[in-house]
DNA sequence: ATTAGGG
DNA sequence: CCCTAAT
C-alpha cells in the first residue's frame, strides 16, 4: 500500500510525505474536489468542442444549453447582437428563448418562470417594443441597485435591448428606483420589471458580459427554486457537470438549511445528501452575494469570473451614457414616464419558530433568516398604490390608470407581499406540507419547528432541556414546516407594516398544528454548532491520552457513551482543533479558552501517539511484526 | 460503520 | 461541522 502511494506521489513529481504517519486510511486521500480539477480542463476542451460541432450544425435552438452552448452562444454574442439592433426579434421567440436558457442549464434562475410568464402576459397586452425589451432582460446588471431604466432597444439609438443605468443611488438608501416605463405598458408588465429588482437591492445577475446576448444568467445569490423547477431542471442537468457550485438548479429550493423547505426527495440517500450540501453550500454563497453563473463549467473559478463580470458589466454601464428620455414625441407608445419605485409595505407572513432553548440565538436568527429568505423566494406579489389606492387591474395601461407623466408618478407605491403558495410563480412554492386553507388574500401561518436530535445525557455539562412547546404533537413524516393555518384577514394596504416579527404559537394554533418531532435530523439541515464544554474537552483528552489518536470509537465509547450528539467524528474533530490550538499562540485563540495545561496534554498525548503509529507503520514496513513496540 | 483528512 | 475516500 505504502508502495502504491509513492508510485502516485512519484507519477505526479511530488515528494514523498517526509512522514508516512497515517495508517490504514490515508491511501488516495485525493479529494473528489482535486480531481474533478484534473479532469476539468479535458473534459472541458472536449464538451466545448463537441458543442461547438453540434452547435455548428444544427445551429437553431439547442434545449440543452450547456456551458459549451453558452460559450458558442458568447462568441456569436457579436452576430446576435447585430441582428437585435436591426432587427427586433419578436417577442414569443424572445420569451421562448429565454425560457429555453432557463431550462438549458445555462441559467437555472427559478425567475426565469415568473419572466416567462411576464413576457406572455405582455404578449397578450401587445407587442410593444420596449416592453418587451424591458421584460425579456432579467439579467440587467443594475449595480448598487438603482437605476433608471431608459427605454432600450430603440433601433433609433441602436442601443439593441441594452438597459442603461444613469442613477447610482442605492436602493438601500433611498427604497427608490426609478423605472421608465412606457405609458402604455400595463401594470402586469411593470410588475415584472419590479420583481426583476432583488430585494436588497441587487439586481439578477448578468450571464455574459454583453447583456444584449439576451442569455440570462443565474439569479445566485438566492437559490429560489422549487422542486418543479429542480425536477425538471435535472433532466437537462445531469450530464452535467455537476460542480458544487453549479447553477440554481442544482441547488434546491430551499433557502440555507432549513428542512422545512426541502423539497421532498424520496430517492436514495446519497441524493438528498448531494442536494443537501448544495443547499448549504448555495447557502453560504449566497451570503457571499454571488451572482455569476457558477454551473457553467466554463466557470472554473467562479468568484473571480464572477467579479470580473460584475466589473465588466459596470465598465459597459459606464461607458454608455445613459440616456433619460421623458419624453418620445415620435409615437405615443414611445411615452415613457418615470416610475418611483417606493415600497410602501412590505409584509411576510407570520411564522411560528420552533426551536430548542439551547439553540443560539444566532442560529435563531439563522433560521428567521433561511424561514424568510425561503418565504420570499417563493414569490413575492407586488401591488401597486395609487395615492394610496390599490390598483386592481393588471390590464389597465399606466395612461389609463393615471399613471404617466406629470400626474401621479409621485403618488405611487408599491407592496410587497409573499405570494404565499399561491401560483405565483410556477414551481415556486412552499413545501408540500404546507396546506393553505385561505384564500389568496390570506396568509398562510408556517409553523417551523428547528429541531435537532437532542438527548443530552450523563455527560450533562450543559442544563438545557429540550423544548417541548406543544403538547399536541402529532407525528410526521416530512420535515419540519408542518403546517399553516389562516391568518387573520391581512391587511394589505398602506399599512407600512415591516417584516412582520416571528410570533410565539398560539396553543389553539398548535392544536391544528400536527409537528413532526423526529429524532433524527432533517436532511439538509445542519446540526447546532454546540461547542465543546471544558469537562468536554478533558474528558476528551483524558480519553485520548488513553487510548490514543486513531480509536474514536473507542474514545467516544469511554468517554461520551452517553453523549448522543457528539459523534466519534465529532471528537476526532475536536481532537484536532485542540491540537491546533495548542500549537498557535494564545492570542490567535478563540472560543472559550482552553486551559493551557490540557493544551500541554493534548500536545502530549498528540506526540506519543502519533510516535506510536509511526513506529507501528514503521515496523510493518520493515516486515519486523510489532517487535518493536511489543 | 470507522478512520483520516480536507474544507 | 460537513463531506468524502478508503477501509
Amino acid at each position: 500500500m505504502v508502495v502504491r502511494k509513492r508510485l502516485d506521489y512519484g507519477s505526479r513529481g511530488h515528494q514523498v510525505p517526509a512522514m508516512p504517519r497515517v495508517p490504514s486510511s490515508a491511501r488516495g486521500k485525493r479529494s473528489a474536489r482535486r480531481k474533478k480539477d484534473e479532469m476539468s480542463p479535458f473534459d472541458l476542451l472536449a464538451t466545448v468542442a463537441g458543442t461547438l460541432l453540434v452547435d455548428h450544425e444544427n445551429s437553431s435552438n439547442a434545449p440543452g444549453i450547456n456551458a459549451a452552448a453558452a460559450l458558442t452562444y458568447a462568441r456569436k454574442r457579436k452576430s446576435v447582437k447585430a441582428e437585435k439592433c436591426d432587427d427586433v426579434p419578436p417577442l414569443k421567440s424572445m420569451a421562448v428563448e429565454n425560457c429555453i436558457a432557463g431550462s438549458g442549464g445555462v441559467c437555472a434562475s427559478p425567475r426565469q418562470p415568473n419572466i416567462c410568464l411576464a413576457e406572455n402576459s405582455s404578449t397578450r397586452n401587445g407587442t410593444d417594443p420596449v416592453l418587451e425589451s424591458l421584460t425579456v432582460k432579467p439579467n440587467m446588471l443594475v449595480r448598487d441597485s438603482v437605476f433608471s431604466c431608459t427605454k432600450s432597444c430603440n433601433r433609433a439609438h441602436g442601443v439593441g435591448g441594452i438597459p442603461e443605468c444613469g442613477s447610482s443611488r442605492s436602493l438601500e438608501a433611498t427604497n427608490q428606483v426609478q423605472v421608465q416605463r412606457p405609458l402604455d405598458g400595463d401594470t402586469t408588465a411593470l410588475y415584472s420589471l419590479v420583481s426583476s429588482v432583488d430585494l436588497d437591492g441587487r439586481p439578477p445577475a448578468l450571464v455574459s458580459s454583453d447583456s444584449s446576448s439576451g442569455v440570462p444568467l443565474c439569479i445566485h445569490d438566492k437559490d429560489r427554486n422549487t422542486s418543479h423547477l429542480c425536477h425538471a431542471e435535472a433532466r437537462h442537468a445531469a450530464d452535467r457537470d455537476d460542480d458544487e457550485n453549479s447553477s440554481g438548479c442544482t441547488h434546491p429550493c430551499t433557502a440555507g438549511n432549513n428542512k422545512s423547505y426541502m423539497p421532498q426527495y424520496a430517492g436514495n440517500s446519497r441524493i438528498r445528501k448531494m442536494f443537501a450540501s448544495k443547499i448549504r453550500k448555495a447557502a453560504r454563497n449566497k451570503m457571499c452575494g454571488e451572482m455569476s453563473n457558477k454551473g457553467s463549467k466554463l466557470n472554473l473559478c467562479g468568484k473571480k469570473i464572477s467579479t470580473t463580470r460584475q466589473r465588466v458589466q459596470r465598465a459597459m454601464f459606464k461607458r454608455q451614457k445613459p440616456v433619460r428620455r421623458h419624453f418620445t414625441p415620435s409615437s405615443a407608445k414611445g411615452i415613457l414616464t418615470e416610475v418611483k419605485l417606493r415600497i410602501k409595505s412590505f409584509t411576510i407572513p407570520e411564522l411560528f419558530i420552533e426551536i430548542p432553548e439551547n439553540a443560539t440565538v444566532g442560529s435563531l436568527k439563522r433560521t428567521v433568516m433561511d424561514v424568510v429568505t425561503s418565504i420570499i423566494e417563493s414569490g413575492l406579489r407586488v401591488g401597486v398604490l395609487l395615492q394610496g389606492k390599490s390598483i386592481q387591474d393588471d390590464n389597465k395601461t399606466l395612461r389609463q390608470a393615471r399613471i404617466c407623466h406629470g400626474e401621479n408618478l409621485e403618488n405611487i407605491d408599491f407592496t410587497l407581499e409573499c405570494e404565499a403558495g399561491q401560483n405565483s410563480s410556477p414551481g415556486v412554492r412552499i413545501p408540500e406540507e404546507m396546506d393553505f386553507h385561505g384564500a389568496d388574500a390570506m396568509k398562510p401561518l408556517a409553523m417551523v419547528k428547528c429541531e435537532e436530535p437532542f438527548s443530552e445525557a450523563k455527560a450533562g455539562y450543559n442544563s438545557q432541556q429540550r423544548v417541548q412547546a406543544s403538547p399536541h404533537r402529532v407525528q410526521s413524516e416530512h420535515g419540519s414546516v408542518h403546517s399553516l393555518f389562516e391568518t387573520t384577514a391581512h391587511e394589505a394596504s398602506a399599512s407600512s407594516q415591516a417584516i412582520v416579527p416571528v410570533a410565539s404559537p398560539s396553543s389553539e394554533a398548535l392544536a391544528i398544528v400536527p409537528v413532526c418531532k423526529s429524532k433524527r435530523p432533517a436532511i439538509g439541515q445542519r446540526r447546532i454548532r454546540r461547542p465543546f464544554s471544558l469537562p468536554e474537552v478533558e474528558a476528551l483528552v483524558e480519553a485520548v491520552e488513553q487510548l490514543g489518536t486513531g480509536r474514536w470509537r473507542d474514545v467516544k465509547m469511554l468517554a461520551f457513551d452517553n453523549t448522543d450528539h457528539r459523534t466519534y467524528v465529532d471528537l476526532k474533530d475536536k481532537w484536532k482543533t485542540l491540537v491546533h490550538t495548542a500549537s498557535i499562540s494564545p492570542q490567535q485563540r478563540r472560543g472559550e479558552p482552553v486551559p493551557q495545561g490540557l493544551l500541554d496534554r493534548v500536545l502530549a498525548a498528540q506526540a506519543y501517539w502519533s510516535q506510536q503509529q509511526q513506529q507501528v507503520i514503521s515496523g510493518k514496513a520493515s516486515g519486523q511484526g510489532c517487535s518493536s513496540s511489543c
